[in-house]
DNA sequence: CCCAAAAGCTTGGAGTAGTCAAAATATATA
DNA sequence: TATATATTTTGACTACTCCAAGCTTTTGGG
C-alpha cells in the first residue's frame, strides 16, 4: 500500500522486485569467492573449466560443435582442447563415420576434475542454513517457478 | 517427513537448502549474459569494470588504497588506473598531505560511465515480475535474511 | 567416375589483457 | 642523514583471441 507515486501503473510491484533482486544478486556476489576458489584450488582457469563442463567421458564432442557453444573461432577451439589434453584431462579420438572430424572426450582424470568442480562450484552456501526449514520450503517454491 | 535416511540430523534441511541454491544459482547463470552485455555495451573489460566500481567524483582514492582492495600488486594498479585514465575516465590529483601520494577520482565522463554500469548490472531481471505481487514480498522477506 | 568445391580441423602469426618482480624516483620520517 | 613509504617504469610471462593459410577428407555435379 504505503509504495509511491500517482500513476495508475503497478509501479509497487517493481520496486518490490528490485529489492528481490538486489537481495539475490548480494548475496551471489557474497558467496563468489568461494566459487573462485574451487577453480583456483583445481588450478584451472575460466576456459579450461568451462571446457571441462562442456564435455564428458562417455560422449564425444566435435570440435565444430564445441566452438559453436563456446562462440569462439575453430583455431580457439583447437587450442582449448590443447590445453584440457596437455593437461591429460581430455583426449580426441577419431570420428566413426566422418575421417576429417574428431571426437572430444574426458579422460578419467578429465572426468574426476569435472565432478569436483562441479560439486564445488553447485555446492550449497552454509549460509542458507540460517533460515529454518519452513522459511527454505517457502523459498524452494518461489525459486523454482524462475526460469533457470 | 518421508525425506530420508536414518541418522537424527536434520538432514531434509540441507536438501531443501540445496534445492533453493539450485534455483537461485540457476537464475543467475540465466541472467548473466544481460550483465555481460552491459559491460560489453560500455566497452568496459571486467578490470576496467572493477576500477570504475571502486572509484567516484569525490572521494580521491590513493594507490596503495586501490591495490589493496583490488589485492594485487602496486604496479598493476597503476596499469589499472593509467587504463581508465587513457580512457578519459578517470584523473590523477595530487594528495594534499603526502606528495609522494596520489589521489584518483573519477572524471564527469567517467562518473556517467559508472552510472550506466552499476544502473546495467542492478537492473532487475524482468523474470521476476513472472511472480505476482505477494509472491514477490515473501521472497524479499526471506532473501533479506541472506548475508549480502 | 572424376574433379572442383566445401567441410573439419590445425598451424602460424599477431595482438590485447592482465599479472608480477625488480629497479628507479621522489618524498616523508625517525 | 639513514630508512621507510608511495608510486612508476621496465621487462617478462600467461591466457586468450582472431585471421589467414594449409592439410585431409567428403560431397556434389558433370
Amino acid at each position: 500500500m504505503a509504495d509511491d507515486s500517482d500513476d495508475g501503473t503497478d509501479s509497487g510491484k517493481a520496486a518490490v522486485a528490485e529489492q528481490v533482486w538486489r537481495s539475490m544478486f548480494g548475496f551471489l556476489m557474497h558467496t563468489r569467492p568461494r566459487r573462485d576458489a574451487v577453480l583456483a584450488h583445481l588450478g584451472l582457469t575460466p576456459t579450461e573449466a568451462k571446457a571441462l563442463d562442456s564435455l564428458d567421458g562417455e560422449t564425444g564432442r566435435t570440435m565444430k560443435e564445441l566452438a559453436a557453444e563456446w562462440t569462439c573461432d575453430a583455431s580457439t577451439a583447437t587450442w582449448t582442447v590443447d590445453r584440457l589434453e596437455r593437461l591429460g584431462m581430455a583426449e580426441r579420438r577419431p570420428h566413426p563415420q566422418d575421417r576429417r572430424a574428431r571426437l572430444v572426450f574426458l579422460t578419467e582424470p578429465g572426468v574426476t576434475t569435472r565432478e569436483e568442480m562441479v560439486r564445488g562450484m553447485n555446492a550449497t552456501p552454509p549460509e542458507l542454513l540460517g533460515l529454518d526449514t519452513e522459511e527454505l520450503h517457502t523459498l524452494r517454491t518461489l525459486l523454482a517457478k524462475l526460469p533457470h
